[in-house]
DNA sequence: GGTTACCTTTGGATCGTTCCAATTCCACCT
DNA sequence: AGGTGGAATTGGAACGATCCAAAGGTAACC
């Protein structure tokens, strides 16, 4: 071999009790903080185990007793920022309960998720924690991980018939609740014409969005047209190219509640290009409060939906699941925070 | 107990085998599709397999084979957006080779990189992608993971005095490179009194890609006064505060070169509220290509890291390093990019 | 019929830990 | 001397997979 470096085969059990003399069944319980083991054979085995660097292979421990330290995470898209913090804030409260964190990104691809969950599941994990892709089908998801896997979805639930026997905890965002806030925040500041921007019909978050919208606009007494309603890709570049539409009807509104922070962000970049100032001639509501969110020019009146608390929830949430299998499932909704910042114009006219 | 539900043991690898009338270890020839079964046997195997809904157990499996198909990825702020890429650029690599990221989130605090580091280390993982914390130290680092794992650093490299014994790879930006390139690019453009604006003078990113800068303005004979070197703390604000101070001197700079994206934006805020246009009467460049550099107005100029490409190379050099651990230790340096867009102009003089 | 070869299949040991029942040791009591 | 009790330790069988040497079955050949 190319080298000098002894290969050292790893420390176990078994080397540290040979050098201790005593059996393997003495150095676990040392191991475990045993108050069996004496105080003297204690101390001599964990001077042993740092000499040697021992390394605990938590492997074969669960193994044997059955048991499991991780929990995987699947997120349909890790590279958004609002996802990142999730995971953040789920891996804070996993490593304080002494789990660690498996993780897995479908990129928003079904069949990616499927191969995922299949991979994840045979680490075997205690439990998963999903945000599910787009399209992905709750039947396929409970084959690829086994019904009696603790799963707790976040953010959305799959398609697909509901299927009788499963029963999974659910962790959702208060989006008609925020849409509701939002709107209400500019029929307060005197707006009467206001739209709902962006997002797509067929996404759960953006339908239960609009109907806070349309609840709000309606116990307000408050005329919503069909035209005041505009779908759009949520990305900040397309809506950007439909912010014209917005003044094509003649409704002319004086604001718009956006489906989230990067549509609403778009929305001001495409009032300036038509001359319009975003916080003085046009007020506009974002939702998620992602960290441009404050930094914007005008700053952007959003819903903070806090997502690392939500990821410390999430894991909170799956641990529970896991302590008793079960209770009946949960079906939580986060609040959400209306915060007010300087895009939220009163009226010009006012 | 409260419910219906029985209580199904996981199936193994045993019950398989006696429902089908084989013994475990052809059922276990067929899970690794080995050549050696007959395929009537091979097919009823399969069927059973499915039909009792098995999921392997890998852990087991790794046990006895002595191997491990996981990674574990410790990063020091996953909240943000740059190593939330280069974790899904990770993810997305380790997947394709069968293996599973294990995630650790150091929130730059050393105390917590060494717990999460031990804790990671237990379960097992082949190798360990580390962006180290602020201010950790490479003895501690080996000493929680042990000397044997194969290691990756990314980004920067732990303080403290170099281990004589260890021997870790390094994938790292080419910061000095990119400081050049921008530099060069704007001396093209006709500039000839460039400062270098924000960062922190004891970061090492922030160093390398000042001395770029030298070396661009030196190569070009041009004057590079202190005064022209401006260190500010590197968020947007900060910079769109310290941004009069550029002019202050007698150097009058007609460009500025900052030292990440984040100060480029404050700058360019900055210039504005002195009533400069940035893109027309003063040329501004970046660093990393966040997805806000090519909206803004103007679009800025800037290097692109490409963070996913990133975390696939660091994903493909953990797994060659494991492949082979006595391989001499590799020190990369990514490339990164200049991508001219609108934020850098030509003087207006010329 | 016996030898050879090949294709399949198999029992038992093993990976590094934990569990459990059993054992050893020793002091103390009657 | 023998019995009791508690503290400390231990051997061996698990956990669910893989490895390996060996064995069973069948067909072909001399």
């Amino acid at each position: 071999m190319p080298h000098n470096t002894p290969i050292r085969r790893k420390i176990t059990l078994n080397d540290i009790a040979a050098s201790c003399d005593v059996s393997r069944a003495t150095v676990s319980l040392v191991l475990r903080g045993s108050p069996l083991v004496n105080k003297n054979t204690r101390a001599r085995i964990e001077e042993e185990l740092r000499r040697q660097g021992y390394v605990y292979n938590r492997a074969a421990a669960n193994l044997r007793r059955r048991t499991s330290s991780s929990i995987a995470l699947v997120l349909n898209d890790l590279g958004n920022p609002f996802f990142a913090e999730f995971a953040a804030g789920v891996d804070e409260a996993l490593g304080k309960a002494e789990f660690v964190t498996l993780l897995g990104s479908t990129g928003e691809s079904s069949t990616r998720q499927q191969t995922v969950l299949g991979s994840l599941a045979e680490h075997g994990p205690g439990g998963i924690i999903l945000s599910p892709a787009e399209g992905s089908d709750a039947e396929e998801v409970l084959s690829a991980i086994g019904a009696q896997m603790p799963l707790l979805l976040f953010n959305r639930e799959p398609g697909g018939p509901r299927p009788a026997s499963s029963h999974w905890d659910l962790l959702a965002l208060d989006n008609q609740n925020g849409g509701r806030l939002a709107t209400e925040h500019l029929i307060a500041l005197g707006h009467r014409s206001i739209a709902f921007f962006g997002g797509h019909a067929d996404s759960s978050s953006c339908r239960q969005r609009r109907s806070g919208y349309l609840e709000a606009m309606r116990a307000a007494g408050l005329d919503v047209t069909p035209e005041l309603q505009l779908e759009c890709i949520p990305t900040r570049t397309e809506a950007a190219h439909r912010s014209a539409a917005l003044f094509e009807g003649d409704h002319r509104p004086t604001a718009a509640v956006c489906y989230n922070d990067a549509v609403a962000l778009g929305l001001m970049l495409g009032l300036r290009q038509l001359g319009r100032l975003p916080g003085r001639d046009f007020a506009v509501t974002g939702f998620d409060d992602i960290a441009e969110a404050s930094l914007a020019l005008p700053s952007l009146t959003t819903l903070s939906t806090d997502p690392r608390a939500r990821g410390r929830q999430a894991a909170g949430m799956i641990l529970q699941r896991m302590a008793d299998p079960f209770a009946p499932a949960t079906h939580t909704v986060a609040p959400v925070q209306l915060v007010v910042r300087a895009s939220s114009c009163p009226p010009l006219s006012s």
